[in-house]
Formats: C-alpha cells, structure tokens, sequence
DNA sequence: TTGACAAACGGAGCATGCTCCGCTTATTAT
DNA sequence: ATAATAAGCGGAGCATGCTCCGTTTGTCAA
C-alpha cells in the first residue's frame, strides 16, 4: 500500500469520527466526510465502498472491545448460567444504545446482505452469542445453536429494539422478555 | 376526494404492478412508475410518500388475503397444537418466498419505524402471529406474547431469512428450528 | 352558468450515494 | 538521477429518492 494512501484512510476516519461526534450520523453525507478530510469523493470511496463500512469500521474498535470484555467474563463468572445470560443481554443492549447511530447506518444501509452479514464482525459477534446461549441450551446441536445466535442478533438489531424501545418496554423488560424466550424451561 | 386523484391514483398502482411484473422491484425507479402511469413524480409522491408505502399498497391486498385464510385455518384445524403452529409457519416462509421483492423493499426502506411499523398490515400481522403462537405458550402475559410475536416477525424478516437461505438452510429446516425454538418444551 | 378557490397537478431541481476516467505521483528498476 | 509504470487521486457527473412551488382544474355556492 502507497503510503500517501495510508495517510488519506486515517485522514478519512479521522474526519467521520469528528463529523459524528458533532451531528448525527445520518446527517452527515460522503461529501461532507471527503470535504472534512481535504480528499475527493474518489478517495473516499475508493477505501470504503459505502457508508456503512465507514461505520463498521468506526465501529470495529467498540465491538471488538465489547467482544473481548464478554468472552472474559464468561470464562471467569461464577454467577448461575441463567444470570450469566442475562448479564450478557443487559450489557449487549446498553452497548447497543450507547452506539445506536453507528450499528443503525450498519445494519440498514441499502448491502446489508454483503456488508453486515459476511463481515468478520459478524462471525465474532454470533460467535460470542453462540458461547452466551450454549449453557442455557441443552442438547442442542452445533448447527441449531449458530441459527439461534442468528436469530436473537437478528432480534435485537436496531429497527427491532428501537420499536420496542418505543412501545414502552425498558431495557431491563426486554432483557426477561428474551431470557424467558431463549432459556430452556420446565415449568 | 377529486375524482381526478382517484384516476390517478389507480393509474399509479396499475403502473407499478406492471413494471413490477416486467423487472426486479428494486430496479424499477419511481420516475419510471410516474412516467408510465402519464403523470408526474410530484402526484406519484402525493399519493405515497415513498417506495416503501407503495410497495405496502400493493402487498395490502396479498397480505390481507393470506391473513384470512389463516385465521380460518386456526380456527377450523384439527392438528396438534405444535403441527398448526409448523404449518402455519411453512406457510409464512411460502408466501414471503413468493412476495420477497416487495416484502424485501417495505422492510429495507428508508423509514421502516414510520412505515412498516405503524402500518394496519403491522398490526394484523402480529395479531394473526399472537394467534398462532397461544396455544403453544403457556402461562404467559399478553405482552409477552406480542413481544414474541414481535420477536418471530423480526427473525423472518427479509435480510435473516434471505441469509438462512444462503447459509444453506431450507425452509422445512428453518421451520423447524424456529418451532423448537419458540414451543415450550421439556425435554 | 359562472366565479372563486381549495385541491391537485407536474416537472424543475435539490441532496445524496456512488462511478468513471483522465491526470498525478510514489515507487522501483536501471 | 531518471524513466517507466502501476497505484492512487479527485471531482465532474449520473441515478434516484424526494420536495417545492407556480400553474391548472374539479367542485360547489350563488
């Protein structure tokens, strides 16, 4: 890679991460981001074919952090399964919230199919949910596991939470909601 | 209502249904359905606000139909509980397999949360979905049952099912996970 | 029938995501 | 140092969703 390139990529996050901090990330268009970072639109696009792997790479950082702080607790918690569970859906929607914005742009833009899906970052993240949900699913092969991370990502992606965001329910309300749904239970 | 928008209006939807048949939905532009309708994209706009409620227009009558025709199997059926609620899912995976253009362009758009969300069709969808999912939940609230009502409607959304699909996963698989999932089992 | 006017029309035009391609420059072999 | 060249640059420009607003027309009271 030329060098004058690898200059112009942090030239890049470096603006989007000023404009996001300033006005909301759907506000804030390509040619602003390109304006900001003293390159042509060209440029821009050239290192990030659209808006959303902007983001997903602004948002690389957080989720990777997120990831590592979940698979550590869950090797050293000693709580019950079910409270460790719980614990990991509490934390995944406060993550979710405080970075509404960015995982919004992601999960909506127009490829989500080719940008969101086959990322590494979504391998990470079913993975990680595939280790939350094992203990509290019993007899339950590899293949069905990967769907049922599949599905409660799929759940708690934006449009999903923010509505029931919207029709009143808490994080906290949600997070039983779910629990009760995903947890193998003999009552 | 002038009898002049109602012409138009029809002559807009008959326009779209039309370009619809011809090409993929996602590349039929709206100044293609104005300009077939012999009308302009101003009027075009005035009558549906964006892609998306056209999309929604159109899928209206689709949907209207296969919502009476499973309430009626609901309440005519004479399977198990667990054999309706397969069947009833089978068939959703059918219909959104014949209906994913515009079902993928209603829950893609730009505002899902003002569109889809607080649309009629949103409403009876889930209506028909809390029907077909009480007789295989126990003791449970009515608002945990639209909360999971919710939840099934967002895991077979467009974009989840679509990469099931890709995954390799058939519909009689993903039926079956799904009712393993959401049927209360004690195993 | 006619006049007044709300309702509706239509298309120029704006914003934004994204592409295309002629020009510039860093790199490297000589 | 120089020349050759591939890698990269940048912005004009395209497509599309959508808005704005001056013009036209259906409706209805007089």
């Amino acid at each position: 890679m030329r060098k004058d390139a690898q200059i112009n990529q942090q030239k890049i996050l470096n603006a989007a991460a000023k404009l996001f901090k300033e006005r909301a990330v759907s506000t804030v268009s390509m040619k602003d981001i390109a304006q900001v970072a003293g390159i042509g639109t060209g440029t821009l696009y050239r290192n990030f074919p659209n808006k959303s792997e902007l983001c997903m790479a602004l948002s690389l950082d957080y989720i990777q952090q997120f990831i590592t702080g979940e698979e550590a607790q869950l090797h050293n918690s000693t709580s019950s399964v079910t409270k460790q569970f719980e614990d990991f859906l509490t934390r995944w929607l406060e993550f979710r919230e405080r970075r509404i914005q960015l995982l919004t742009e992601i999960e909506t833009g127009p490829s989500v199919m080719s940008t969101f899906y086959h990322s590494q970052l979504y391998k990470q993240l079913v993975n990680l949910t595939m280790q939350a949900l094992k203990p509290i699913s019993d007899n339950i092969s590899e293949s069905e596991l990967k769907f049922r991370a599949d599905m409660l990502i799929s759940m708690l992606k934006s449009d999903s939470f923010a509505y029931q965001r919207e029709q009143g329910l808490t994080r906290e309300q949600i997070t039983s909601n779910i629990s009760h749904l995903m947890i193998k239970r003999c009552d």
